[in-house]
DNA sequence: GGTGAAAGACATCCCAC
DNA sequence: GTGGGATGTCTTTCACC
């Protein structure tokens, strides 16, 4: 799967996984390439699918959604039909941000984000009105000590 | 904490938090206004930190971390010595991207990124030397079924 | 890989409303 | 607050070493 990345092309992921807002040159300046060289490296990271997309990350608390909340499920049914329909719920409720399959005693775990705790008890009685689940707890967000985009790279 | 946000710049923020590459002209000419306004617009979000950064997202397996990670930890030292060094910790290891404290029953989860099993045990036993925990269990991510930076918008 | 040059797109800012 | 227009910077694409 590791596409074959030297250290120019990993440096420059860093910079732009940071901050993408920076301009060729600055980026050229730093890997000690030209500008050219440099702007050439972007577009195959773009064209092969290494850089996804490029985003504006925004402040949770000026949109009202400061509450970040874990919620972790299981469920005694383990049909497709289930599955399907677990999946295209959690797709369509805006508030859930992440939703994973996992291994091991859980089955699934919910990232949400909520203005408050209120907010989470009403996507709470949407979330199990759409689709049954046998075990569902929450956990609320009181620090955030790390929340980072970036993937770690060269460590 | 809500910044007074009307629906153009909801809309604005949308199309950022999406795709920040799009030109100004373009954003212009979705929310029908100016490119002038837009620009202003943008640059007071920016300035009163609605938007906090602008980021490329990479594709976790091109760089041969494809393996997500949550790992849910639960402690018996409530002193603040025991939570600065876990701090500290999730803060160096550069395989943590999230770390959170939590309400209810887990104390922390984590969120790992690493290339496969084998390399979370390495990261498991580096965790483990620094900073004793009393439970700590892994769920290995299965399946993305949704994975998304952008904060719900007037929904 | 590098240079330079040229075209156009783009962000930026001043002005008037 | 809005839009129009001038300006300079940047990206993007050449051809070529």
């Amino acid at each position: 799967m590791m596409a074959d990345l030297d250290k120019y092309d990993q440096q420059i992921l860093k910079i732009l996984q940071d901050d993408c807002s920076v301009s060729i040159d600055e980026i050229a300046e730093h890997v000690h390439l030209s500008r050219n060289a440099c702007w050439r490296r972007i577009k195959q990271l773009e064209n092969t699918g290494v850089i996804r997309k490029r985003v504006a990350l925004l402040d949770a608390d000026a949109l009202d959604r400061g509450q970040m909340v874990f919620v972790l499920i299981k469920t005694n049914q383990h049909d497709a039909d289930w599955m399907t329909k677990f999946d295209q719920t959690v797709r369509h409720l805006p508030e859930v941000v992440g939703a994973y399959r996992l291994t091991g005693d859980l089955d699934y775990v919910l990232t949400v984000r909520v203005a408050d705790v209120a907010a989470y008890d009403r996507f709470y009685k949407k979330l199990i009105a759409r689709v049954p689940v046998s075990e569902i707890s929450a956990s609320f967000v009181m620090e955030h000590m790390k929340d980072t985009t970036a993937i770690p790279i060269g460590t």
